[in-house]
DNA sequence: CTTTTTAGTTAAGCGGGCTTAACTTTATGC
DNA sequence: GCATAAAGTTAAGCCCGCTTAACTAAAAAG
């Protein structure tokens, strides 16, 4: 029997493990590209959502279109993002990166899935499917909790 | 038999799903305390490692001391955290948390916990012993890796 | 006991993110 | 067509984090 409270239990542990190892990574790498957080986060986020306009960046952000606006403006100009226009609404931008953003957030992300290799790599055999069928399960769970939220 | 390759895909994207939630959570929560994220990060890592002195925050940080002894004295002004002069050496300040200071960090947890509870509520009741495992395993070999490394 | 090293503070100055406010341009409602 | 709303931009100004440089005070080294 597994009580409620083993489960929230290790879920937490792993979290705090997780979280502390991950943050780190991200902060330094971002830091190494010479790019602030917030122009980073940009970057990572059109990579996972794909493009879009100002106003979805500054809602998501939740920051005003002025500051999304300037935001952008410095990516453009490390070459990082390109604004387009968008055909259906003259008034409207595409925002979308450029090969040297995908290139730039792909280097990030193969930074911090070192460590996650490595973890792997210290798992034992009879360990691993386990591991594998008990992380889907919790993928899982997060999407659908992600799509009624 | 499980291929390196599917314990590595399953890993990224739960990782990709878990740190979207929880980076996203961590800065609002940050956001609505009035603490930069510098700060709210030295209260956090004070949780987590306990009082140290200054010099071993700007380390940690890879920040200069004068940052960090900035950075300090706003969260001392704040009444977050304490500088106790260390008796064995005094030049050595001690930095903790004050009440205060714990206080936020447990209502900021809580809210980050949040959402692995109702994720648990999400998995079945053959699934949640599975998951248990499996975490426990990755933990420990998260703190292995930490630990040689 | 003097010199040097170590821990931390303070001040000046830079660049960044953010906001408000004023503005341009394009789309929409009537 | 004209007024209004919507998408972005630009500029001024604020606060913040960070660095360098100059400083104080205490410990260690000689």
């Amino acid at each position: 029997m597994t009580s409620p409270l083993q489960l929230k239990q290790s879920l937490r542990e792993w979290m705090d493990v997780f979280m502390h190892r991950s943050m780190r990574g991200w902060m330094t790498f971002a830091k190494t590209t010479g790019l602030s957080m917030p122009q980073f986060s940009i970057l990572m986020q059109l990579h996972h959502r794909g493009p879009c306009g100002m106003s979805e960046i500054s809602e998501r952000f939740d920051i005003t279109a002025a500051a999304a606006s300037q935001l952008t403006e410095k990516l453009v100009q490390g070459g990082y993002i390109e604004r387009a226009e968008d055909p259906s609404d003259r008034r409207a931008k595409s925002i979308q990166l450029t090969p040297k953003g995908k290139e730039l957030v792909d280097v990030g992300m193969t930074e911090r899935y070192r460590w996650m290799d490595e973890l792997v790599s210290k798992l034992s055999t009879e360990d691993k499917p386990k591991v594998v069928e008990a992380l889907k399960v919790l993928t899982e769970a997060a999407r659908q909790l992600d799509e009624t939220a």
